[in-house]
Formats: C-alpha cells, sequence, structure tokens
DNA sequence: CTTTTTGCAAATGATTTGCATTAAC
DNA sequence: GTTAATGCAAATCATTTGCAAAAAG
C-alpha cells in the first residue's frame, strides 16, 4: 500500500534529522490540498485555522525547511511577496504586469541551453525558474 | 551618423511626453558603462559620483521608467534586492545559492513552448525570465 | 534530559509615499 | 506660468532575528 502524505513527510523529515511537528504536518498538508502557489500569509491564515497560535515565522522557517527537502519551491513572480509552490513537476509562471495574478503555464521552456551555459561557467545548475510576463486575458479585455 | 545615447534617450523620453532632466541623464549613462545588472543601491552610488544629492527614491523612479521604456529589466534573482539589468539582448542568468552571486549566461532558455502555453491561455506574453539557480564554480570548491 | 522548534516582539532592509521645492517646458 | 520631477523624511511591509518557553526525541 502506498505511504501516507504524512508519513512520507516524517521519513523525509526524520531522513535529515528534524523533527516531527504539528505545525509542520499541518502546513504540508494545507500546501497539497491548495496544489497552487500561495504566498506565506495565505498559507499561514489557511493553517492557523487548524492550528490556532501558528506564527508567520514558523511558516517561513518551515516554508524555507520544506525547500530544502525539495517540497515546495520559492517562486520570485515579481509581486511584493514571495510565492510558495507545492506543484513538484517543473512548468512555468505567467505574471500579469497589470493585476499581478500569477498562473501556473502547464508548459515551461526548455531549459537546456542555460543550463549547459551554467555548466559551461563551473557552476552546478539544481532548478530553472522561468516567468512569462505581459497581461493576462482578464486584463486585455478588462 | 548614429545618434548618441544621450540623444536616443531624449527621443525615448520626449515621444512619451516625459521630460529630460539630468537625473535620468545621468543614470542612463551610468547603466550603459556599467553594462551588467546591479542593484538601485549600487546605481545610485556609481551615479551620485557625477550628481551629488540624486536621491534613492529618484534612482528607483528612474529605473522605473526606463522599464517601460525597455532601457532596463528589473530582474529579481532572489536576494533582497532587486537587480536592474541594462542588457538588451535576452539572456538567462545564473543565481549561486550559496554566495549569493548573480552572473549573466550568455544563452537564454527557449522560451518558445512557455510562451504558446500563456497565449493559449488568452495572455499577451511580453517577456520571459529565466534564471537558473544551483551553486556557482567558486562555492563548488571553496 | 538535551536539543530543536516554536511564538512573541522587535529589528531589518528594500521599496514606496506624501509633500513642499525646484526644474522643464 | 504650469506641470512634472526631485529630495527629504517618514511610512510600509515582507522577511528575519533574538530569546525565553514549550515540545520532541
Amino acid at each position: 500500500m502506498s505511504a501516507t502524505a504524512d508519513e512520507r513527510l516524517e521519513t523525509a523529515l526524520r531522513a535529515r534529522g528534524h523533527r516531527v511537528t504539528s505545525q509542520r504536518l499541518v502546513l504540508h498538508r494545507v500546501l497539497d490540498e491548495l496544489g497552487r502557489h500561495a504566498s506565506a500569509e495565505e498559507i499561514a491564515r489557511a493553517s492557523a485555522e487548524r492550528l490556532p497560535g501558528l506564527s508567520l515565522p514558523t511558516v517561513y522557517a518551515t516554508l524555507e525547511l520544506f525547500e530544502g527537502l525539495n517540497l515546495v519551491r520559492r517562486v520570485d513572480a515579481g509581486g511584493p511577496a514571495a510565492l510558495f509552490d507545492p506543484r513538484p513537476d517543473p512548468h512555468a509562471h505567467f505574471a500579469c504586469r497589470v493585476c499581478g495574478a500569477v498562473t501556473d503555464l502547464d508548459a515551461g521552456a526548455d531549459p537546456g541551453p542555460a543550463e549547459a551555459a551554467a555548466r559551461a561557467a563551473g557552476a552546478e545548475p539544481e532548478h530553472v525558474d522561468v516567468v512569462v510576463r505581459g497581461v493576462c486575458a482578464g486584463c486585455r479585455m478588462g
């Protein structure tokens, strides 16, 4: 049988010597159910419903921890607040210059050339962020 | 004969009804001579040598104006401060996870699929930002 | 029992804003 | 002369930090 999401988190945490806390479990579930990127504030608000008293510094610390475990990816899409994306598959984002909305694109750019250039410079590339900027459908008509 | 950089800036400004000021001219020259991305602070410091009293809010406002004129591009590479890139050709950036350094990559990713996906969603894509993250040559050894 | 994690309060630091003054036109 | 642009000081706001209390192992 397949392990539950909670069990997978526990395994990942223990494997690196981190402790399993209710904050981490709740945040992991919220991210999982959310399914799309959200700001730390949004994630904190959604999580506080299930874990009153949850603090913003803890949310930031946990998201940073999760990023190291490859459970979320921090996306800087240009807005004031960073977004945290729980989608594991590589995909690009679209950021609307007018309304600021950020949406997933179901295709990513081909990162091959950029990665090769990084390697040629002696670097070890780990991930490629692609953000398409422009005007979204809604704002084009508006 | 080709127009000077100053003249080109004046033309671009006047075309949109903006005024030609010494701050704008100096900042444009500094960006031009710098040739690579820099933070607003760095740009302000370099410019203040030629224009004492230049204020940071003016630097931010001018860089935003220049961005609208496609003279610079704001790059959010993950560090605390945004970078402003005067390089006009499309190119990707590499950001080191360890030391935070951001360097140009002489090749960009192929943005075709991402742009197509944006268009398919009804959006009007204008530009694609590509940031490769990883560990730079220096930090891999160090 | 020991060490990590948390929450709180406060600090930090980049960017923005309000407003009176100055410079462009 | 009219309006936009600048400088200053202060505000904003996401994120981080210091530290004592609580929880995990």
